[in-house]
DNA sequence: CCTTGAATATCGGTG
DNA sequence: CACCGATGTTCAAGG
């Protein structure tokens, strides 16, 4: 049976629910206890919360607030259904990490089962990746006369975002951050520039920030460091750009 | 009414379930079409998926796999329902950063809605804060004659996890990783570092990684800046220290 | 309000 | 499999 959903069940009657889920989403909303051991260790005391078992073993525990669950085991995992002291337990285990979660259900208010026939993916647009590829198909944003050389560039420090030559030939390196960047970036950007100058010898090499907004503490700490940066509103490339690029997709 | 479930309901039926459900988790089950946009944008064509309505405002869609929702809005955000073109539709917004997400069901296979007890908060155990806890109260477990002087001291740079003085008088930078850090947090520790010899007038600072396991090109990196690194298994602290830690909560 | 950094982060891409 | 970096990261803590 593809569907099948309870309302009160009894822990027999969730159980049988529970262990014909197969290739299923399983939903169970009731009151439980969570127990988690493995990359760190948790305890949840009983409440009402709803817990999900995806096909590919994920198990999510969600209490009545915020997006992320207060408890979980990743995809892989292995799932179990039995009764405990008149209770529905769920017993989730995994390797590498060795991690387990024991979920108790002193009272179940539905247990729901489905097949979801779902054989679309998400497109999305505006992420750091399409912004770099942005740049590279039109480097006069940032600058002109800007000449894109490479993109993920590999040194000893991480990845280059892009690696170009300016007008005057100097070669200029652009870290790219999609949201607002913190001086985190600037300390990333300060190495690859020394990495970049240790090689050539002192050469003089430029280096860029660029995002949507940079938070004026970066600001300043670039200067101290001699860097460069340019804000770029994204906005058009989202709506403009990113709109043609997921109708591309259609 | 504190709970209402209905299977295949026509859009009036869960209509009118969705507008009632106030305070309460509205779960829908159901073939649907998804677009976001705000801080990015993205589309999700027609298929089955579970959609979480949560008292804060919190939406979330999961398709059949992954731990990760495939799309959602974060807490603070405002729901309405219509119906459009004779579907069910869930509207989402939310300003700063305006975000907007549309649901349109083509078909409800389950609508339930919830108000869920539960007076419970997680306790966790077995997280940095502890770990550097840990080493604070046994600093032998890093070096021999180490004695810890402060914990989260701040620089500009950010935060040292921990200051101490070494054996013979010198200062040590200890940053704690949970798992295998990246070359990123490398560039933190030298920047801590770099700050501390600025305001010591270039007298010697040691800086220290300490994580459970280290990549190979994270251990090059520190020594080319001149760091150190100590891999522990914190396996131990977890099981034993930990356990206790949990105790307590209890 | 902003900034900072952890997370049982998760996840995809690359070598 | 290890490793790296983005994420519509989310979230809590501190200034």
């Amino acid at each position: 049976m593809s569907v099948r959903s309870i309302s009160n069940p009894a822990p027999e009657e969730a159980l049988a629910i529970a262990r014909s889920s197969v290739r299923a989403l399983l939903v169970i909303i009731g009151s439980c206890r969570v127990d988690y051991s493995g990359r760190a260790k948790s305890i949840l005391d009983y409440g009402e919360r709803l817990v999900l078992v995806k096909r590919d073993g994920t198990v999510i525990v969600h209490q009545e607030a915020l997006r992320e669950p207060v408890n979980w085991m990743p995809p892989g995992t292995k799932v179990k259904y039995e009764i405990e002291d008149g209770m529905l337990a769920l017993k989730a285990s995994r390797s590498e990490p060795l991690e387990h979660m024991h979920i108790a259900f002193k009272e179940i208010l539905l247990i729901s089962s489905h097949v979801l026939k779902d054989s679309q993916s998400i497109k999305v647009a505006g992420m750091e990746n399409q912004l770099v590829e942005e740049i590279a198909r039109n480097p006069g944003v940032i600058e002109l006369g800007l000449r894109v050389v490479e993109r993920e560039r590999p040194t000893i420090s991480g990845e280059i975002d892009i690696y170009g030559v300016d007008k005057n030939g100097i070669p200029v390196i652009i870290e790219v951050k999609r949201g607002a960047p913190s001086i985190n970036a600037v300390h990333q950007l300060h190495a690859y520039i020394l990495d970049l100058k240790k090689h050539n010898k002192g050469a003089r090499v430029r280096g860029i920030l660029v995002a949507q907004k940079i938070p004026e503490m970066v600001k300043t700490l670039l200067k101290e460091k001699a860097l460069e940066y340019k804000e770029i509103d994204w906005q058009f490339d989202l709506h403009a750009e990113g709109q043609r690029t997921l109708d591309e997709f259609g």
